[in-house]
DNA sequence: GCTGTATCCCCCAATTTGGGGGATTTTTAA
DNA sequence: TTAAAAATCCCCCAAATTGGGGGATACAGC
């Protein structure tokens, strides 16, 4: 039995060309196309999709949220993530939202076919420049105003130690790791731990 | 004036077939070859390296420390990690530890080549296969034992947040907030946040 | 000498945390 | 339909944590 597919994307010219160009294989049973997540949503449970190409970029609802919401009712479900732009912030939530691979909004037909076939197979289809983007994204950026030291608790901090547990582990007492922890709100103008892992994470001078 | 190299591999063969490939090309300038971290470190100074061809699997210290280490010194020499085995844990260590690309051990010449220009280029060079590994790893195991709503509080915590914070964040009273950690602390049989992050985390229930 | 880093100490008060006991409603699954 | 699971809220308690303030010493680099 042929995969059922449903296309969300907004603009009619690209979401009929992939309609025409997954028909024209023969391959697949296109179920429906939708310019909006919203809509899709409401059909999800008659169209039961076994794969999604959805398009980012859409009014409304985006294409993550719209991923993390299908993946949540069927999880199952391949959503194959059509983008033009390549914003590896974008990407990488797309990814933890559930996204099972990438399609190039300019491919060619085969291209298509050859993606969602990988996407079925288990694989995660995706160009090398993608996939790149998110492996840079988790470089550390050198130009951190926090100490090594400073960055060693904080990067303790994020995986939810106290400070006993921290001065523990790196042979020191609490209250250096107390000074420490002082030091980076000094620096980073914050009073919690909340906030100095959400500005020390935002410019990656810690890894999650 | 060529770019200074050093090579790191302690199988005495490939160690030599590198060298040996490097000089071919006459674009780079071999300085040295180690078949440790421990002795390519006492001579870093002297040496100082623009790119350290590294294998990952090494005696002694691996080629993740000793990654970590040369970036310590050298913030800007760019290590290749030579590496055959595609182990995702270990390639996503090092690049956390700062690699600047991987190069499949069994590459030709032209290939060497090609990726260490990539590298000076301040490319990010790697197979697709190896990219797609640490995209991966991001993806949740679908199979956790935590509810949703545990796993956004769990989430939440992850992120420095205390309870009372995540309470008016997901718009309920403290106390919702405290049970679900109960629940979680018993799902998970730990008894603090520290714990049930490190579990979570490395079952992929919660991502960073 | 000054600045930054790393280490340690004290005080204080508010907050957080973990554990124990409950409770209700809604949703889900058997 | 009935039971289990999930989500919500409440109380009590005591220990631990946290953030802010004030110090101190030592060692590096400029």
């Amino acid at each position: 039995m042929k995969k059922k597919i449903i296309i969300i994307e907004d603009i009619a010219a690209i979401r009929e060309g992939f309609v025409a160009a997954l028909q024209s294989t023969g391959k697949y049973s296109v179920i429906n196309a939708y310019d909006s997540c919203e809509a899709a949503l409401v059909n999800l449970h008659t169209d039961e999709p076994d794969v999604v190409l959805m398009d980012i970029e859409l009014p409304g609802m985006d294409g993550i949220e719209g991923t993390a919401r299908i993946k949540k009712e069927f999880a199952n479900c391949i959503v194959l993530i059509i983008t033009v732009l390549e914003d590896s912030e974008k990407v990488f939530q797309s990814l933890c939202a559930g996204a099972g691979g990438y399609i190039v909004k300019n491919s060619n037909i085969e291209n298509i076919d050859q993606t969602i076939d990988e996407a079925l197979r288990g694989g995660a289809p995706m160009s090398l420049s993608i996939a790149k983007m998110v492996v840079e994204s988790f470089r550390r950026e050198p130009n951190s105003p926090l100490s090594e030291r400073e960055t060693e608790v904080l990067q303790a901090i994020a995986s939810g130690k106290s400070y006993s547990k921290i001065a523990q582990e790196i042979f020191v007492s609490k209250e250096t790791v107390r000074t420490h922890i002082k030091n980076i709100y000094r620096k980073l103008e914050v009073s919690s731990k909340a906030e100095a892992l959400r500005i020390a994470n935002k410019n990656k001078w810690v890894n999650y």
